[in-house]
DNA sequence: CCGAATCCTTATTGATACTG
DNA sequence: CAGTATCAATAAGGATTCGG
């Protein structure tokens, strides 16, 4: 589409010249999420169409943003890497992906995947969580379920019921909705109201004080950096 | 281009269904630089297009990122404005500008119009500067003038020379560069060196630093982003 | 002159089928 | 699994025209 670019001695369209294509910025959200292999983000990104995908990982690996890694025996699949280039798009993906979120609606039950929502959520997840921290949580939204793991600063999700989950959270899309998308910092607590839980409740807590926390975090650097604009 | 979007629940395709066609964050950039009529985003946006202009500002309003304002007699013509929602977008354009500063090769003398580069450099600018400030300094970068007055937390940009300039700063291409990209904060005494000062040096020096500024501060703020992301 | 609308040509996309 | 190839549908680029 930007064929011979925006030709403007300007660093905003020289990046746009790099990630402005259509699909681009959201194959670089992918795979900050960890290393994918082609057929997992064609999968992530319904609608891309495989000639696409094909065509902007070509483009991405030319522009240094995008590395192809071979995994070790016996997984011997090509995965496809961010570059340390293409990590420096992490503040501008999630200040962009920040604004978004004003607009979203609460989605219908069923229209999403909390699988989903909770894996983008990771990538906004950061370093400022009590290290001592190891929770397991089941979260079943909506009978939609999966397990999601805290442990220091890393967040982990897998799919399916938890046996030894300390805590099991079961609440309607609209609670997780509001619990996700609020900036209130009670959000996590009136989710709470909202869920049925089993097990720990401290525990749960924390776990929705964990999903709303870059929601909160976001915007008050937002706020920062609009009151003096770098 | 996303004309049925990328149905995606994500905040990040959300964002690019709004903001993700071709042009149309160059035409949010501008316009955070304030107010503009129709033309004048037309001469700002070199190889546009009319027609494409008109569309974007089109779907730019009824997105309601951007409104049209009359302006009152006996200026009359209307203008288009960021809305509040538009301006939340200017942590992320910042953003992505300095992400893209890194691609930026030195410019042929002459390829680059300086009253644009500080323009933009403008929009950078924030107020994180000595109130006391009032420097009006006279800028001429290989023959190309531009007067530039920083008051208090204020830039303003002025065409031709100036006879009241606290200072006239005379330099070539290659080391405006130099000022303006490089992330290290001597990059402005580096640049006094290779500049003809004509005028009071402190202030000359002060005005070198102010454009250096937004650099240093963009990267020391994605720098902390990144190690902490949201 | 400003602020577009129209027409036409080229480039990019989306969807599907196909291959090593 | 990891892509290519094909082709109709769209969107962008460029020139010109039009109304106030």
């Amino acid at each position: 589409m930007a064929k011979h670019g925006y030709q403007q001695y300007c660093s905003l369209a020289t990046s746009l010249d790099m990630i402005g294509d259509r699909w681009t910025l959201l194959i670089v959200f992918e795979l900050m999420m960890g290393a994918q292999r082609y057929s997992d983000l064609l999968e992530h990104l319904p609608g891309i169409g495989t000639n696409l995908l094909a065509a902007r990982l070509k483009r991405l690996q030319e522009a240094g943003l995008v590395e192809k890694e071979t995994l070790p025996p016996p997984a011997a699949s090509t995965v496809y890497v961010l570059t340390e280039t293409g990590q420096g798009l992490r503040p501008t993906v999630i200040s962009l992906a920040t604004w978004g979120m004003q607009f979203m609606e609460p989605p219908e039950p069923g229209e999403v995947f909390v699988r989903d929502v909770v894996r983008r959520r990771s990538l906004m997840f950061g370093t400022r969580c009590d290290p001592d921290v190891d929770d397991l949580v089941e979260l079943s939204v909506d009978g939609d379920r999966i397990g999601i793991r805290i442990r220091g600063d890393v967040m982990t999700i897998e799919d399916g019921s938890l046996k030894e989950a300390n805590a099991r959270i079961e609440l309607d899309t609209r609670s997780m909705f509001d619990v996700i998308t609020s900036p209130e910092k009670d959000a996590a607590e009136y989710g709470l109201e909202k869920a049925t839980v089993d097990g720990d409740h401290e525990v749960a807590l924390r776990m929705l004080r964990t999903l709303n926390l870059p929601r909160t975090i976001a915007l008050a650097q937002a706020r920062e950096t609009a009151a003096s604009p770098v």
